[in-house]
DNA sequence: AAGACCTACAACCGCCTGCGT
DNA sequence: CACGCAGGCGGTTGTAGGTCT
């Protein structure tokens, strides 16, 4: 037995809402207010469904939201929260003033998950795509993680793909230069340049530089003893579990966090940095101590952040946004036997 | 200039949950 | 306790407007 309408759906108009239907709804409501949707259309002489209206108000009419862009803040917000506690995107947007949990969710949807996913982090788990090699390498054996090695890269071949052709990005693994970049390259201990070169559509080839990238990570495994065995990222939930008892779960969310993306000054507020550039520059086997680090903050603020073309060529892709050059950082940076455990996983 | 393609966002759908009877 | 209903939620689809070729 199937489950009754909420409404009789050949009475009642479906499709985009015109400026008289917001005005009877918006009207009605600072009237008699929102007791009762099911007779809310009826009164207001609406012929829509009343779940309809109640989405048109709660996503749309209502007088405290905001319908403008969303700022850093509210992204890192987003993001933080996300890695804690998934789709929930009711919980995310009740962090949120004046957003709505379609809002988020949709703004995860068309623009996060891809910054996300061009900075080289698996937008579902969290982790640096680097991590999720090593997982893969550590834990199988080889004729194993051959095969999944493959069906891996089928999971993040497409967003790849898509960032890659859609951005022309042009992906050149090569060894790093013997002795002159140190001042020039790319700061990071990866064992391969990426060059972002400008137009270059060749689908397969990619594939086969992905594949190699791939193989290259499975050669390059770190021993099994070396990975972290309290992985933050199977905790998270049992983290936000019992943060979710308490009413003070931000707190306990950002301490998650920064497990996951690296030291808890990355998202503290501290001036004009792009919280993007923070993110990337710690993610997993990128973060390397000291000099390195330091240099890859001013190489990105000034060279990229800004707007600038750094030393190698490499050009800002979004107009304003650091975040797909941020992929230069972590995107294939392969982990080298040393390099995922440079930050380990607290 | 026109058609194809892409993006962002509004709206819908169906399932789940909680509450009143 | 069972049932029916309203509201909430997350996933998915539709579409208008912008961009690219």
């Amino acid at each position: 037995m199937g489950r009754i309408p909420c409404c009789e759906k050949d009475n009642v108009k479906r499709g985009q809402w015109t400026p008289e239907e917001d005005n009877k709804l918006s009207s009605y409501i600072a009237q008699h207010g929102t007791r009762n949707w099911r007779l809310i259309p009826k009164n207001a002489g609406l012929q829509r469904c009343g779940k309809s209206c109640r989405l048109r108000w709660t996503n749309y009419l209502r007088p405290d939201l905001k319908h403008g862009q969303f700022t850093d803040a509210e992204e890192q917000t987003i993001v933080k929260l996300h890695s804690v506690v998934g789709n929930r995107w009711s919980l995310i947007a009740a962090q949120l003033a004046g957003r709505t949990d379609n809002d988020v969710k949709n703004h995860w949807n068309t623009k996060l998950k891809k910054k996300l996913s061009g900075m080289g982090i698996d937008p579902v788990t969290h982790k640096p795509f680097s991590h999720l090699m090593a997982e893969i390498a550590t834990t199988l054996a080889p004729p194993q993680v051959a095969h999944l090695a493959e069906a891996a890269l089928g999971c993040f071949k497409d967003e790849m793909l898509h960032l890659l052709t859609k951005n022309r990005i042009d992906f050149q693994i090569q060894p790093h230069p013997p002795s002159t970049s140190t001042t020039t390259a790319a700061p990071h201990a990866s064992a391969y340049n990426i060059n972002i070169n400008g137009k270059h559509d060749e689908k397969e080839d990619t594939i086969e530089k992905i594949k190699l990238g791939i193989s290259r990570a499975i050669q390059e495994r770190p021993h099994d003893n070396m990975l972290p065995s309290n992985k933050p990222w199977d905790s998270s939930t049992a983290n936000f579990a019992g943060a979710c008892s308490t009413t003070a779960f931000p707190a306990s969310i950002s301490g998650g966090y920064h497990h996951q993306y690296g030291p808890p000054s990355s998202f503290a507020n501290d001036g004009n940095r792009s919280p993007w550039s923070q993110i990337s520059i710690c993610t997993g086997s990128t973060c390397n101590a000291g000099d390195q680090h330091v240099r890859l903050h001013e190489k990105l603020e000034g060279g990229i952040i800004n707007g600038g073309e750094d030393s190698e060529g490499g050009k800002e892709i979004r107009n304003g946004t650091s975040s797909m050059f941020a992929s230069d950082c972590v995107l294939w940076d392969l982990p080298s036997d040393h390099d995922l455990m440079k930050y380990p996983i607290v």
